[in-house]
RNA sequence: GUAUCCAUAGCUCAGCUGGAUAGAGCAACGCCCUUCUAAGGCGUGGGUCCGGGGUUCGAAUCCCUGUGGGUACGCCA
């Protein structure tokens, strides 16, 4: 749709010589009211200089304008003038495009754009992986999809958090509270029992805090003990955390977690001292900055910090990738830190400080309060997509009980409804989990668009045509209302996954493919496609599998498998 | 205290780079399966766009300010 935009801008720069040809592009906007047309060009900028009422202006200039090709009525509507596409003309180009390039509409082909490093999911070793994590986690993947989507190469970091002082307390808990049989049979269970032990008594016992704070020490400074307790732990986490990333079929192609960085952080600690960037404060090593709280580099006993080995990760990324940017996925909460980060490295003097992203997202809260593994109010990720994949079991008894290979369908479609809830709205905006919500297949749903996706292919199955028949169609059979509203909204994927992306909000993803289904829905309710008239049922079948291939990419980019039936 | 995010229908939210009567879904009620999957479609009711100023021909949208809520602020990550 940008494209006729853009002609039309061409078309009216002809007769308005007051503005520039961009500046008319830009007032061209799209009506609200479909009844109003395709582009409307608001006549109000132009009172002042030409001294005359704006819909005296609007009225003159719609006289003036020569009507193009791809134009197929334009009218004058108080100060506005209102132009309706041609409906053939623009059904034409869509269709053209879509069935030229099947499967992959809307996708690069090429990713010579540049590299992006997207840190996403990042989850802390030794601590269950639960609701809270999981936003970062499919967030951070549907932006890896996106950007590849639009010509980039993507490169996904999970950025453990497997170094700090959270494994010098674990090391203390292991042997005051545990044995090697507890841990070895109950695994990342067990290491979260003891973690939130050492909360409760290090309440009463501020020396555990210290003894942990030294077992970090000894583990910065290649312990071998420590160190190997450590790497135990981390093993036995990420044996989990494979677990539920293979659930969602989601990858990484880098696991650098924080520990990656242990033996690169001098040499950046020398760099921020040779910059004359560091003072000492109460003991600690700190970068002063402005408006802003003080950023700690070491601590007063010379271990390091989260920030420390977030700049020593920034400039690896920098120097092994050569990034174009370099995107955060974390909570808004860390807003601060990462405001931190970015400026140490602009002091740096580093100019592609200004490519650093950082994607906030908002909180997830259960109806008993914050999430917190301390206290043990957490809501497991593995049980909330159990839950879902077993109520599309119960759906599917209900409505398609023949189905073939119904395992695998209740989990992609109970997987979909929980990725789709979780990025459908902006992200930014926090979440109170909501076993009701979550579980509701019924309207703007991850379901609704499968199962969509899914009756399209039906028709298709039923029809007995073959895809690569399905060509020299007579698009004058499919320019009624309901088929034209469906042609628009699918000629819109291109732009809208430049939108998501420039914005970094999959939710418009999720919205536009809701949309796709709702004009399909409509279409499908009013057109019978099997029908007699075989020029007919060509044509109607174009405009099918068109849908499939714009609902199974627009999924796609939001991580959602499309079964075929469901 | 400072910073930051949020505030639109009963609920959850779109719309926010200013434009024509503010839109969806859920929930409620009603209609549509002898016809391609009813996880669907159609309809009805429902609004002080948090309050107050300002900018503008025009403000839910931009600026200022107040209120309410969330979050973060040195040795956790």
């Amino acid at each position: 749709m940008e494209n006729y935009k853009v002609k039309l801008a061409k078309e009216l720069a002809n007769i308005i010589t007051d503005i520039t040809e961009e500046e008319i592009e830009e007032l061209i906007e799209v009506p609200t009211n479909k009844e109003m047309g395709d582009f409307a060009f608001p006549c109000f900028r132009f009172a002042k200089i030409l001294k005359k009422a704006p819909p005296l202006i609007a009225s003159e200039l719609k006289e003036k304008i020569k009507k193009p090709d791809f134009i197929e009525k334009i009218e004058n509507v108080n100060a506005y003038i209102n132009f309706y596409l041609d409906k053939t003309t623009l059904a034409k180009d869509i269709l053209d495009i879509v069935l030229a390039q099947k499967e992959h509409y809307g996708l690069a082909q090429t990713h010579d754009k540049g590299n992006i490093t997207i840190d996403y999911s990042s989850p802390n070793i030794a601590k269950p992986f639960h609701v809270g994590h999981l936003r970062s986690t499919v967030i951070g993947n549907s932006l890896y999809r996106i950007f590849e989507a639009i010509g980039y190469n993507c490169i996904g970091i999970n950025h453990l958090g497997d170094w700090g002082t959270q494994f010098g307390k674990l090391i203390v808990a292991y042997k005051k509270y545990s044995t090697k049989e507890a841990v070895e049979q109950k695994g990342i269970q067990e290491l979260l029992r003891i973690y939130v032990k050492f909360h409760d008594e290090a309440k009463n016992d501020p020396a555990l805090e210290d003894l942990a704070r030294e077992n970090f020490k000894k583990m910065e400074q290649g312990d071998e003990e420590a160190l190997a307790l450590w790497k135990w732990f981390k093993d036995i986490s990420l044996k989990e955390f494979e677990r539920v990333y293979k659930i969602l079929d989601i990858s990484f192609d880098s696991f650098n977690g924080e520990a990656f960085y242990n033996d690169k952080m001098d040499k950046v600690i020398q760099e921020l001292d040779n910059k004359n960037l560091t003072t000492i404060s109460e003991g600690a090593k700190i970068v002063e900055l402005e408006n802003m709280s003080p950023c700690l580099i070491t601590k007063k006993d010379g271990s390091t910090l989260y920030a420390t080995r977030d700049i020593t990760a920034a400039l690896y990324r920098k120097n092994t990738y050569d990034f174009k940017k370099n995107i955060y996925v974390t909570a808004l909460a860390q807003n601060l830190h990462f405001a931190q980060l970015f400026t140490v490295i602009e002091k740096m003097g580093y100019s592609w400080a200004k490519d650093l992203v950082h994607v906030p997202f908002g909180m997830v809260s259960m109806e008993t309060g914050s999430i917190s593994t301390r206290s043990g109010n957490v809501l497991l990720l593995e049980d909330i997509l159990n839950e879902a994949i077993n109520k599309t079991k119960e759906i599917i008894e209900e409505k398609n009980p023949t189905l073939e290979n119904k395992e695998q369908v209740a989990q992609e479609v109970g997987i979909g409804a929980i990725i789709f809830d979780d990025m459908y709205n902006s992200i930014i905006k926090d979440i109170q989990f909501s076993w009701e919500k979550v579980l509701n297949f019924d309207g703007e749903t991850g379901p609704y668009v499968q199962y969509t996706y899914a009756r399209a292919n039906s028709v298709l199955r039923k029809s007995g045509i073959n895809i690569d028949d399905i060509k020299d169609i007579d698009i004058n059979l499919i320019i009624d209302e309901q088929s034209i509203n469906l042609i628009k909204q699918i000629g819109l994927f291109s732009e809208t996954i430049n939108e998501a992306a420039e914005k970094y909000e999959p939710s418009i993803i999720a919205r536009y493919a809701v949309n796709i289904a709702k004009c399909f829905n409509k279409f499908y309710h009013d057109n019978s496609i099997l029908v007699d008239d075989n020029e007919l049922k060509k044509a109607r079948l174009a405009l099918v599998i068109s849908t499939m291939y714009t609902i199974k990419n627009a999924l796609w980019l939001l991580g959602i498998k499309s079964p075929k039936q469901m």
